[in-house]
DNA sequence: ATTGAGCGG
């Protein structure tokens, strides 16, 4: 609650701690109410110190309260009898406080109020296939789950793999954070956190607070596509108001006077748009007129060397003047808001004072005020306030981070699930790799050292893997099969059909939760939890692999083996004579590659030995993909039809290999290079290649290849004197560069996505690997 | 690694 005090020198924003002090505050606002302030002289001001006023007698002595006597039933000493611990507490308490609001001044938060809610956890590493309605189920023996929402892709409906679980009650809210972090569903070991959110949260402006959305509400802003959302809500303040009408004002004159008309259309957005919109709204206008300007430039070359100097001083002159006159507007517009404040600040003030009490009102309805509670069951909450704390923190830091990061997180996401998608539709061949990583699931089960595992894993030879598993467990195999054969021949069914027979199971596993340990399976009691997993795996390995179908969403050990079978499939593919298919696979490989990082603490023993066995792979191919010459890369090289297909598919799959190194610092732009590169200058190219291999450093190897493309583009232009085929070589490094150096910005965010993913779909082999669950 | 659609500015 803020009141704005008028002076003559300057507004000055008074903060009220209603909360703490209801009854001094209600005396304030009342007397401001009964403008008992107006015209009050400043006492009493030292420099750098304080500045007084209130009394109406401007002696600093007079001056009463509303209530007969200032403070009223008011305990000004609030610490007392309290504990040193206590005492601790509050202090912190207020430090961060102070330390929020320092922020919020400098602008990184948009109100020290606004906190996210306290009765909503945020879970995530789900498995894709877990539903809102799983969820509900499972939560809801820590108490009353009031919404549950998966939140899923708009576009395609796969699962983001998190999930917000409203509870009724905050404190049934946290009973499930320290129960259910960790804990597996549908073979994911999930991971459970407050919800640090709050896009649920509308700030309302600075020093107005936040209000509470629902869903209805959360519509309705969408619906209106504003930051605020009702019409008639008394969310404007009133100066703001007042300063909308008078720009209308001011624009209805400035129509009037010029007579314009595209004015009115614009003048009718405005008014239908609430607050910010317009203003976006008009520049977006600008810049159409702008490119249009732009566009004309371009689509007529001719013309432009026939426009005169003139013309185009005139089109400058033309935005100039545009840009000017909105100045003038504005400064317009300053001046008559200047004018009216000083005519009716009264107004202003009693209209600030009722909205006040109300906001008070609807705020403390909402999230604040936990502080009482929280003394209650301090000891119960010790570890989730410290939790809290920390996590809070991370939000901070994270947000300080900028919203970028985000973003691009953001689109990582859609970008897997794209390529997600384009693994959709070569459904045949996950199907026969995905009965195989059934085996192996199962095999890393019976085998509960996760050494085993990794040797599976690293050696990761197909051959091998389907060997072991056969050996080792048939009877698992097959009943996987059987489980999910029926359901693949069927192809779609709905979850509906598949949902009543997993039920059962559903809810045995939920008599399991209670003793929290079938959740929470531990290294020295890999049975019972296996026998959660089990049943876990029989619920969902029907519906589950539909979805699989639709989503290519096969666990990591899969990609490990697609990644030997690459080699053959790489070649088969490209007899086909498709290039796309190859990069389509390119993209998967780059998600295989980051695969063998996987269970926490071997992760990175493990990445560095796939990396040597990656080049040892990359060498065989080489190796025998150039059987015959040493510049291995010329595909211009002449050779037979025949061979020459199988040397073109070979070398595709090597590009495909340089690529797998460098994807992820240029991963599509590289692609065309390579074909452009490889198809004009291919002694160069293998050349380059040849020195990538051995540089390995991601980003110098983008520099040789940088320059290297330069050189030989030179030389090539030099050489051959073709001026167009310079030109266009010119352009595509243009392109190249741009893109590489997009890349190497999304570098970053790539790796962590795909290493979210790794993790994600290894979460099954981390079954007996996996250490306790943390637990509080 | 992870926070409520996603994108562009």
């Amino acid at each position: 609650m803020a009141v704005v005090i008028e002076t003559t020198i300057g507004d000055i924003t008074v903060d009220l701690f209603i909360d703490k002090r209801p009854q001094t505050c209600k005396n304030f606002l009342k007397l401001c109410k009964v403008k008992y302030y107006n015209f009050s002289l400043f006492h009493s001001i030292q420099a750098n110190f304080l500045a007084q006023t209130g009394d109406p007698t401007g002696s600093g002595d007079g001056g009463e309260s509303i209530f007969g006597r200032i403070g009223a039933d008011e305990k000004i000493n609030n610490e007392e009898g309290l504990s040193a611990q206590q005492l601790e507490e509050l202090k912190a308490e207020r430090e961060a406080k102070a330390r929020a609001t320092i922020l919020e001044i400098v602008g990184d938060l948009p109100e020290a109020d606004c906190a996210p809610p306290e009765n909503v956890l945020f879970v995530c590493k789900l498995n894709p296939v877990t539903t809102d309605d799983d969820l509900e189920i499972i939560f809801s023996r820590f108490g009353k789950v009031k919404s549950c929402e998966v939140i899923r892709d708009h576009a395609t409906g796969d699962s983001l793999q998190y999930a917000f679980v409203e509870f009724e009650e905050q404190r049934a809210c946290e009973q499930a954070f320290l129960k259910m972090d960790n804990v597996l569903i549908d073979d994911r070991r999930i991971h459970v956190d407050f919800s640090q959110s709050v896009s649920k949260i509308r700030w309302r402006g600075k020093g107005r607070g936040v209000q509470y959305l629902d869903k209805e509400e959360q519509k309705e802003i969408k619906a209106n596509g504003g930051r605020y959302g009702r019409k008639d809500e008394s969310r404007d303040r009133p100066r703001e108001r007042e300063a909308r009408d008078r720009d209308r004002d001011v624009r209805e004159r400035d129509r009037s006077a010029r007579g314009g008309r595209e004015r009115k259309d614009d003048d009718r957005d405005r008014r239908r748009d609430p607050d910010h919109r317009d203003r976006s709204e008009r520049r977006r206008e600008d810049d159409r007129r702008r490119r249009d300007d732009g566009d004309d430039d371009r689509r007529r070359p001719d013309d432009e060397s026939k426009r005169t100097e003139g013309d185009r001083r005139l089109d400058d002159a033309w935005r100039r003047a545009d840009d000017d006159r909105r100045k003038i507007e504005d400064d317009r517009r300053r001046a008559e808001e200047k004018r009216r404040k000083e005519g009716s600040g009264r107004r202003r003030d009693d209209d600030e004072t009722r909205r006040g009490v109300d906001d008070d009102h609807r705020r403390r309805g909402g999230v604040t005020g936990g502080v009482d509670d929280d003394r209650k069951r301090r000891d119960d909450r010790r570890a989730v306030a410290d939790r809290r704390h920390d996590s809070s923190s991370r939000r901070d830091e994270r947000r300080r981070d900028g919203e970028g990061q985000s973003g691009r997180g953001r689109y990582d996401k859609k970008e897997d699930a794209d390529s997600k998608r384009n693994g959709a539709s070569r459904s045949e061949k996950s199907r026969g790799s995905k009965e195989k990583e059934s085996k192996s699931r199962d095999s890393r089960k019976s085998n509960s050292t996760s050494k085993r595992d990794d040797s599976h894993r690293s050696s990761s030879r197909s051959e091998t893997l389907s060997k072991s598993n056969k050996s080792n467990d048939k009877e698992k195999a097959s009943k996987d099969q059987h489980a999910h054969q029926p359901s693949s021949e069927v192809g779609k069914k709905t979850t509906e059909d598949e949902l009543p027979p997993s039920e059962p199971k559903k809810s045995e596993i939920l008599s399991e939760i209670p003793e929290n340990d079938a959740y929470a399976p531990k290294k020295e009691s890999p049975f019972q939890p296996q026998k959660a997993e089990d049943s876990l795996d029989t619920t969902r390995s029907t519906d589950g692999d539909t979805k699989f179908d639709d989503h290519d969403e096969e666990p990591r050990s899969d990609r490990v083996i697609r990644n030997n079978e690459f080699e053959e499939r790489m070649s088969f593919e490209n007899e086909d004579g498709t290039v796309r298919q190859a990069s389509a696979n390119s993209s998967r490989r780059s998600y295989g590659k980051t695969n063998p990082s996987e269970d926490g603490t071997p992760r990175k023993e493990e990445a560095i030995k796939s990396k040597t066995k990656k080049k040892k792979m990359k060498r065989q191919v080489e190796s025998s993909s150039s059987s015959s010459s040493d510049s291995s890369d010329s595909s211009s090289s002449s050779s037979s039809g025949a061979k020459r297909k199988k040397k073109r598919s070979l070398t595709v799959a090597k590009k495909y290999y340089h690529r797998g190194k460098l994807v992820k610092v240029v991963k599509k732009k590289k692609q065309r290079n390579h074909r452009q590169s490889s198809e004009s200058d291919s002694s160069e190219s293998s050349d380059s290649d040849r020195k990538k291999k051995k540089s390995s450093k991601y980003l110098k190897v983008v520099k040789v290849i940088k320059k290297r493309k330069r050189h030989s583009s030179d030389s090539e232009s030099s050489s051959s004197e073709d001026s167009e085929d310079s030109e266009d070589v010119r352009r595509k490094r243009k392109k190249q560069e741009k893109n590489s150096k997009k890349k190497k910005c999304n570098k970053k965010s790539k790796k962590r996505k795909l290493k979210s993913r790794s993790d994600d779909d290894s979460s099954s082999s981390e079954d007996e690997g996996y250490g306790k669950p943390v637990k509080t």
